[in-house]
DNA sequence: AGATTATGCTTCC
DNA sequence: TGGAAGCCCTAATC
């Protein structure tokens, strides 16, 4: 009943077809052969409602009406005509949310696999608790190479698993921290229990998820998304980080004060075509030299040291095209993983780097968002790419033609999302944990969530899913402690963190009394090298900063109203 | 409450 | 080949 009211559309949609009298009849024709049975008979129900709705505009009733006899059913035709759905504008069925569920359009192929035939909730990759995996032939070159790296890696790898604990209860939460969606995540690699995060809009966050209080936000040191952070090896107070603004950042933790190690927009802005972006960067912790890749496709070498760069940039990926990520190999630093917009990610020895010398080309079915050495033997690759796969090489020195797996999994990015990465589980030994979020929702208890899954990427198996009804937003930027079971998660403009669950369960107060409390926390938000304290931020960014304004206790009012919204679904 | 907008890759001509 | 349209589960704003 109340659908009904949905269809906006049809007026404008309607006086676009009436010239055509045969397309009229064509979308009849589908329509009534449609097997959505529910809905004709929702139809007949209601056909007062539907001439109430016609009256309107009585042209459009009078043209469908000669046909309305032809099929045999009675008025509800012109009904059907004015359901259109918004995915493939074709009349006689719908996209869109019934509930918690997502009903997709059934002339697209599916949105989960990309594959004909079937939409997402009838994909064969959507099994509860198990992802679809397509395999791929293992092969072994059995050269030498692989003898000596074989045994190389079987020395490093325990035989027995550790415990593997899942962080899957909400700890603590930063409602609103950052002023524009979260972009990257970094534990501290010696101040435990610190949490750097950056934004789009270039914001630097530090913040104590233990003491809670104890936050900052830097905001100078970038002007827009702040794509790559990392703590120097030898200065556990210094951090670098990478920016679409073309710059590295080289930043005092304690004061906020940077100097910039590069700036590849030297002569400003002088638009989109000569504008550099920075998203891939890391360390090389042996050679002390930074490695940084710009948006067209060339890779520049910094020494940490000296803080100038080392020889010329070099093309790595498709000129022109996006740098999205860089990772050089925990085992073998020398040894680079790069990934790129022009659907590869490639494999390169840093010190004998030039166009077209990479040691390996990984093909993609798209863009690729992320590419990583698994953490501890580096000789396995995991990618996420654009075409809804998660990608995993066992054994980088054997035959990297293609994947051993692709893991079908919702993170086909909507443009209006940080692109979602798969990264390993730095503590499991057994290099075959990675956690990643979610783009389509599912139903859980009538809410439709994101949850952030924690994916087996030797069998494909989904281990976890972890969310709570507390979050509605959807959750591209996911980091696991180095050492502790603990997850952080950047959603939206919020952060969370997460431990695995212990003892009682209290989960629903808990979580959300601690996430209440932090918002009304005391902790007062200083702003190093702001220009206004948080209160008083109101440039560019519009209309946020209205609320801001206000007291905390009204801030704290609106998150716990769009949080019964959440659950109002029920 | 509904319209609007930021925003980036793909596709189409 | 390049530029413009268009796109399926956003999130926040007025």
């Amino acid at each position: 009943m109340a659908t009904r009211a949905r269809f906006v559309h049809n007026s404008r949609r309607r006086r676009g077809d009436e010239e055509s009298s045969s397309d009229d009849e064509q979308q009849q024709v589908e329509s009534s052969s449609s097997d959505d049975n529910e809905e004709e008979e929702e139809e007949e129900e209601g056909p007062g409602q539907v001439v109430a709705d016609e009256e309107e505009e009585p042209a459009a009733v009078e043209s469908p009406s000669p046909a309305a006899g032809r099929n045999g059913r009675k008025g509800p035709i012109t009904i059907s005509l004015k359901k259109v759905c918004k995915v493939c504008k074709k009349t006689g069925h719908e996209a869109g949310f019934k509930g918690a569920v997502y009903i997709d359009c059934p002339m697209k192929p599916c949105f989960l696999c990309k594959m004909p035939g079937h939409t997402t909730l009838t994909c064969p990759h959507r099994v509860a608790m198990e992802h679809g995996v397509i395999p791929a032939p293992r092969r072994n070159t059995n050269t030498s190479l692989d003898y000596v790296f074989q045994s190389q890696v079987k020395g490093k790898i325990p035989m027995v698993k550790p415990q593997f604990l899942v962080p899957n209860q909400l700890e603590c939460g930063n409602i609103k921290f950052h002023q524009r969606r979260v972009t990257c995540l970094e534990f501290h690699p010696t101040k435990n229990n610190v949490l750097l995060s950056g934004d789009k809009k270039g914001l630097l966050g530090i913040w104590d998820y233990v003491k809670l209080h104890e936050k900052i936000t830097y905001d100078s040191v970038h002007s827009c998304i702040l794509n790559s952070m990392k703590v120097d090896a030898a200065n556990d107070g210094v951090l670098y980080t990478a920016s679409s603004d073309g710059t590295i950042s080289c930043t005092d933790l304690d004061t906020g004060l940077g100097s910039p190690l590069l700036n590849l927009n030297p002569d400003g802005w002088n638009g989109p075509n000569t504008w550099r972006m920075i998203y891939g960067m890391d360390l090389n912790t042996e050679k002390s030299l930074l490695l940084v890749a710009d948006s067209f496709g060339f890779i520049y070498l910094l020494d940490r040291r000296s803080k100038t760069r080392v020889g010329q940039p070099i093309l790595i990926h498709k000129k022109g095209s996006k740098v999205t990520g860089l990772h050089c190999n925990p085992a073998q630093p020398d040894i680079l993983l790069s990934s790129g917009n022009d659907h590869y990610a490639r494999i390169w020895d840093t010190r004998k780097l030039e166009p077209n010398s990479s040691l390996a080309s990984l093909a993609h079915g798209r863009v690729v968002n992320s590419g990583y050495f698994s953490p501890r033997s580096g000789n396995k690759i995991l990618t996420t790419c654009q075409d809804n796969r998660i990608r995993v090489w066992d054994y980088i020195f054997g035959n990297l033609e293609s994947p051993s797996r692709e893991i079908v999994h919702s993170h086909d990015f909507n443009r209006h999302l940080t692109p979602f990465k798969a990264e390993w589980d730095p503590k499991d030994y057994s290099e075959s944990v990675a956690v990643i979020g979610r783009y389509i929702s599912e139903n859980y208890n009538g809410a439709a969530l994101h949850p952030i899954d924690f994916i087996d990427t030797s069998s494909g198996k989904l281990l976890a899913e972890v969310m709570d009804p507390d979050i509605t937003t959807i959750s591209p930027v996911n980091k696991l402690h180095p050492q502790d079971d603990i997850l952080a998660t950047g959603s939206s403009r919020s952060i969370f963190i997460w431990k695995p669950k212990t003892g009682v369960d209290h989960t629903e107060e808990r979580t959300s009394q601690k996430v209440k409390e932090y918002v009304y926390g005391s902790g007062s938000q200083k702003k190093a090298n702001g220009k206004h304290d948080n209160s008083s931020d109101d440039d560019s960014d519009g209309g946020c900063d209205g609320k801001k304004k206000k007291a905390k206790k009204t801030r704290f009012t609106h998150t716990a109203k769009g949080k019964e919204k959440g659950k109002s679904k029920v």
